[in-house]
RNA sequence: GCACCCAUAGCUCAGCUGGAUAGAGCGUUGCCCUCCGAAGGCAAAGGUCAGAGGUUCGAAUCCUCUUGGGUGCGCCA
């Protein structure tokens, strides 16, 4: 498999275009290849694309770097695509396409089914890991933003061509549901679930509502917190139980889950999250035992205050350590993954491990994405060290694609006014309702049916809170700002709704005038940059996909709005008496919008036809 | 204590495989609807890129240190 380098996508755009054609060029007159690099251009003023390599390359040969320049330049003598190549300032090679090659490539865009998105060059199995909601919890705040970036990115891998599998990855295993069966069995105590004795068989309905674990949950953690021992033991006691297989407990935790994988259910269907998978951490129950019996056999397991470990720090790495006397000693670094407690139970890293077990068994991928908070690095740290230890996955396979923090205004995890945390199903139905009153606000939608109208203001809010989230890089602590979020002016998800909408406006308008694209002609400015910008989704694209940075195809997709923007502004598409230009305006919206609606799908958003 | 991450305009954030005048949105000021949807466009003001050294022809970007934040450190997940 080829390592996950640039050369593993295969783009055609004007800058790879460029770059293969400077790299010759640099390679004939004996320098690498590699400094042919060619980038849009930081002075758009000046040029569309610039190469910075004769600067680079000069010192070594002692050349002039103008010089070098030059040299390069005349390779492209005779260059249709260029209307000009200029050398400037200390040495950079200033490309300007000419105007029939921008339109060359306008038209190629707008024949082009993937409208300039580029491949990989060889499909791979990829597994995107959701990082798990847990059972008992409503999602809150912070679930949005792996659910999101989560989905941009197993959409964006699955449309370059790789075989994607989106796990949410359940948490409904280990001590909180030891938690949940003994808060419960206090509040209720004769359930049958509780009685060891009881044949069965269990109620079918279940005894508890999502509220009820919602109640239940807090109030356990807060005792455990607070050092309750004896709750903690009968936590602990309970789980063990349930995880060899106590009927009762597995009956009552059956419950636990479908209650609370609704809620989840509901939740992410409204901000379109769809996984292809529903396993949660007891589906890798069975295969911990084996794993663990394995690990002994390697000799990777080791007794160390009565829990098992396995060591994953290389030699000589170390790290100081205070310990309560106040002595310093070097521990391994990272510590050891503590596969089974003192009690016999399976930890959070156990099941992870046995978790990349069980999908090397049944899908064998070639590389899985962790999408889940920057806290738990040095955790995926000891379990992917484990699995390579252990031979369970190639090094490299598995990655922590790690996500900041959400906060809140002052700068803290985010709370709600009265401290509490703030549920997504309630973030979204405040969304949605002032996507609602903005709407009526600004007097748009009017002539839609009620379901019509619904569906916009769903459409608004979700793009609201998601491209809020996806502008972002992945790895910021960003502060939330509902207020900000929905304010739908300037870079916000409803201002590419609404440029999206404009363009199916015009082109719904040219279809009743009986007006139809034709071959793109680009001679206006503002005609220009947009094909420029047309042609960047390659690029955008191809970093997403290789930095797994959704914000990338973000600043894309906003970028393009803009540029859509400033033609609509300059350009009339519909008004004239030149047939030829509005057939070729008409062509570049027509092509516009496809990108552009694509470059939303990508991010998990759509356009209404109205709004 | 140790480790990791971060510090860019009044605010919220991009940029960081080193390159020419550091960008966007919001906010502020001014302009543009007899013309395809003004949730729009154009323009202006606003930055010693936390500080100090270093590498380099060239540093917001790479290295070191300092300061100030965040996070994590075996029987929770």
């Amino acid at each position: 498999m080829p390592a996950f380098t640039e050369a593993f996508i295969e783009s055609r755009d004007f800058k790879t275009e460029l770059s293969a054609s400077a790299a010759s060029a640099f390679v004939a007159e004996g320098f690498d290849a590699s400094v042919g690099r060619v980038n849009a251009s930081d002075r758009p003023d000046l040029a569309d694309f610039q190469c910075n390599g004769a600067l680079a390359v000069a010192k070594a040969a002692k050349a002039n770097p103008r010089e070098v320049a030059a040299k390069i330049a005349s390779h492209f003598d005779g260059d249709t695509r260029l209307d000009k190549l200029e050398i400037a300032g200390p040495g950079f090679l200033n490309f300007t396409l000419s105007h029939g090659a921008l339109s060359d490539r306008a038209n190629a865009l707008a024949s082009d089914p993937r409208i300039g998105a580029p491949k990989v060059a060889q499909r791979r199995k990829v597994m995107i890991d959701f990082g798990g909601p847990n059972v008992a919890k409503e999602m809150h705040i912070g679930h949005l933003r792996t659910a999101v970036i989560g989905e941009s990115l197993k959409r964006t891998l699955r449309f370059l061509g790789d075989e994607v599998i989106g796990d949410a990855h359940f948490g409904d295993w280990g001590l909180q549901m030891g938690q949940l069966i003994v808060g419960l069995s206090e509040e209720q105590p004769d359930l049958p679930y509780f009685d060891a004795g009881f044949t069965g068989p269990y109620p079918a309905e279940s005894p508890v509502t999502l509220a009820d674990l919602g109640r239940i949950y807090p109030k356990s953690s807060a005792r455990i917190k607070a050092k309750d021992a004896d709750f903690l033991a009968a936590a602990r006691k309970a789980t063990k139980e349930l995880q060899d297989g106590r009927p009762g407990y597995r009956a009552l935790w059956q419950h636990f889950v479908v209650v609370s994988r609704e809620a989840l259910k509901r939740d992410y269907a409204a901000l379109g999250v769809e996984f292809d998978l529903w396993y949660g951490e007891s589906d890798a129950d069975p295969y911990v035992e084996p794993m663990i019996a394995d690990l002994k056999a390697k000799g990777l397991l080791v007794e160390d205050n009565g829990a098992q470990v396995v060591h994953v720090a290389r030699p000589g790495e170390t790290r100081k350590k205070k310990l309560d006397d106040g002595s310093v000693v070097e521990v391994p670094s990272p510590p050891p993954l503590l596969a089974v407690s003192s009690e016999g139970s399976a930890m959070y890293g156990t099941t992870d491990v046995a978790t990349i077990v069980q999908r090397q068994k049944e899908f064998g991928p070639d590389l899985s994405l962790y999408i889940v908070d920057q806290r738990q690095a040095e955790h995926f740290e000891q379990v992917f060290r484990t699995a390579y230890l252990a031979g369970y996955a190639q090094e490299g396979q598995l990655e922590h694609a790690a996500n900041g923090t959400v906060n809140g205004p002052d700068g803290t995890p985010f709370k709600t006014r009265d401290g509490g945390t703030l549920k997504l199903g309630d973030l979204i139905s405040q969304a949605v309702e002032k996507a609602n009153a903005r709407l009526h606000e600004a007097g748009l939608g009017e002539g839609l049916s009620e379901d019509a109208f619904a569906d916009t203001a769903h459409k608004v809010a979700v793009a609201a809170l998601k491209f809020a989230e996806l502008s972002n890089h992945r790895l910021t602590n960003y502060i939330f700002d509902l207020d900000r979020f929905m304010s739908f002016e300037g870079k916000t998800g409803p201002y590419l709704l609404y440029q999206a909408v404009r363009m199916k406006s015009i082109l719904r308008k040219a279809g009743e005038q009986g007006l139809a694209a034709g071959l793109i002609a680009v001679a206006e400015p503002a005609e220009r940059e947009l094909v420029l910008l047309l042609d960047g989704f390659d690029n955008a694209l191809k970093e997403t996909y290789l930095k797994r940075a959704p914000n990338i195809l973000a600043d894309h997709v906003y970028r393009l709005a803009q540029g859509f923007s400033k033609f609509y502004a300059a350009c009339p598409v519909l008004v004239g008496e030149d047939a030829a230009l509005k057939a070729s305006r008409l062509g570049l919206v027509s092509l516009t919008l496809r990108q552009l609606e694509l470059g939303l799908d990508l991010m998990g958003l759509s356009a209404p036809d109205q709004m």
